[in-house]
DNA sequence: GTTAGCACTCCCTGGCATAGAGTGCCAGAC
DNA sequence: GTCTGGCACTCTATGCCAGGGAGTGCTAAC
């Protein structure tokens, strides 16, 4: 688990185990908490008096706060960055729910979208949170066969192959008509010369190399390269994110302004800043939390992120994790996600073999 | 378009013309409307009295209703009803909107489920409510071409060419591992034979008569076999209706019932209930509408359905629609429905040609 | 048939008092 | 020095009540 670096200065025992409890309680009932109560919860034996200066000092160092004078008192997002980084006992899933959680992540899947389509829901599902996959960053995409059939006129359906399991279709729209033999040819050369072969490099050398010589090219290879200009083209990515379970948000009344939400939603369905919050995520080592305005987003005001990256060999394929109102289960959210990342990488590994 | 029968009783021409006047200015601030406003907007000359009296009667026949004693009226289900049927003014798109639907909808999809996102995508920016599209029913579907590719050992990728342009993939697991020249033979044979026919076709003559002469098969037809009993088994539908821009809901004040509003995005969620209801109006001969508690669904009490199948060469695809507050502008909604689903039929029908 | 007038109902708002929860601080006990 | 009980204080939430506003239904007159 990692940790955006806070400075905090040493806490006596007790004043931490306070601070432990009141997080833990607040975080199961959603109301501040007052002296009497964490007094009692703490099992101390302290009087509430006591309990308030303890409070009181917690609220200096900017720990705790008020929502006003007569309430009891609720973590700021620096007391829940302390809670997770320095108290949280998490509570580790046994082997039966992570077998659970492997049978429904090792299920077969078409793609890699429908594979993280069921990992997000999956996440959502156990946590009741919004569940969150980011899809393998497509930097280093293998070619593994191409295909041409033509299926009008001028429009010829373009089927990729690539790395493990994962299929693109495309339809391109072609200069002139082309035969079923020329697209066959064409395709063939292409799988000779280039399956196995790096999708970026594939691009690069053979469109250099054949647009140079276009002059002097057989007829072979004029189809090859028409076809292979478009079958190459930089992808935009697309939709590399998929978010489940969004209708969880309204259980929670911390978030229960109507317009606050609706804002959230608006994020999720855009997911362009979702990519670029989770993209930051990549290079961490392990579970990473963003609390409330820590990840940078004002949307995000009163939510946290909890994420994780799997990766397969060594290379990081994406992140995923859960976004959910800054006081969800974190004893039990981080070994979910941190969990579900591993099986995950787990299980593209066992189908890059 | 077309709408569930109901019986009216004659009304007057003034009565029908504060009906109306009262059910526009409802749909326009979502305020109970009193006889002071209706008197003024009406541009009858007539007093609050007179109207009272004729609101009176209208809440008699079923037409309006009260909150309560001292708030003005709003319309019933049934109000809604006469309303549509009798007394609406569409407001047809002109030239220029529908050509920028027409291109919206006329832009290259690579399936009918991207071509489903898109349109509903378009509903629900149009109108602010939520788009619904319902998918192409799969029962007569042609096979164009089938292709096989081996993964690995014993995994095989299919892809199916179906219709004019719906390509599928799949992987299936196989009990031998089979070379790629194998399986490109198979293929060969499939193609050969069954390209063009329907699939349901297919799989019956294919199966019944190749496993009853099991025994004197050769090499390549065990493979044809073995292959196309996967390929060919009956898929699960799928998700076969698309919903979009379902948070627009919350922007209603009718609808700020978090709870509501949470079974709302639920029943879009599951998609079940929503395709039995859109279901039904496969055979409409036009747009058809419900309103409130018509559906049949309690959680859409409070929500109108705007429909419209959509079809080629006069067999239906599919039906399209929206979903919103019962207070919708209709006047706008049901063109722009109605427009859409004969663009989206049209660029359908193009594309099969 | 239409209208003015009037009594009536109901909602909404603001003011007010009260009860409850919780705090901060101080003085005394250990 | 640390802990605790006590106490005054603050703030919220609730209920109650009165007044204003919007709108209705009814009746009697035009």
């Amino acid at each position: 688990m990692e940790s955006t670096p806070t400075s905090h200065p040493p806490l006596n025992e007790r004043t931490q185990h306070l601070l432990r409890v009141l997080v833990e309680r607040y975080i199961r009932d959603g109301q501040p908490v007052g002296s009497r109560t964490l007094a009692r919860d703490a099992g101390l034996d302290l009087s509430p008096a006591t309990v308030r200066n303890v409070m009181a000092d917690l609220e200096d160092l900017g720990y705790l706060r008020s929502p006003h004078t007569s309430a009891g008192r609720m973590p700021t997002a620096r007391g829940y960055r302390l809670f997770i980084d320095a108290l949280l006992n998490l509570r580790p899933l046994d082997d039966r729910e992570v077998e659970v959680l492997r049978r429904r992540i090792d299920q077969p899947a078409q793609s890699s979208v429908d594979l993280a389509r069921s990992v997000s829901d999956l996440l959502s599902g156990v946590t009741h949170l919004v569940g969150v996959v980011m899809l393998p960053r497509r930097n280093a995409v293998t070619l593994r066969h191409v295909e041409f059939l033509p299926l009008s006129e001028n429009r010829v359906l373009v089927i990729l192959v690539l790395n493990a399991q994962e299929v693109q279709n495309r339809i391109i729209q072609v200069r002139r008509p082309y035969s079923a033999m020329e697209l066959q040819q064409a395709a063939n050369y292409l799988n000779a010369e280039f399956a196995g072969k790096d999708i970026q490099q594939v691009r690069e050398t053979l469109l250099k190399d054949l647009r140079d010589a276009r002059d002097s090219l057989d007829h072979l290879m004029e189809t090859v390269v028409e076809m292979a200009e478009q079958t190459f083209e930089a992808q935009p990515d697309g939709d590399d994110c998929v978010v489940a379970g969004q209708t969880h948000l309204m259980q929670y009344a911390d978030l229960s302004d109507l317009d606050k939400l609706r804002q959230l939603f608006d994020v999720f369905h855009q997911k362009r800043d979702l990519l670029h919050l989770f993209d930051q995520c990549v290079h961490a080592h392990g579970v990473q939390i963003f609390i409330g305005e820590e990840s940078g987003f004002d949307v995000l005001e009163g939510c946290s992120v909890v994420t994780a990256p799997y990766s397969v060999e060594g290379q990081v394929l994406g992140v995923l994790g859960v976004i959910g109102p800054t006081r969800m289960a974190y004893d039990r959210v981080i070994p979910v996600v941190d969990v579900t990342a591993r099986l995950l990488a787990a299980a593209l590994n066992a189908k890059s073999h």
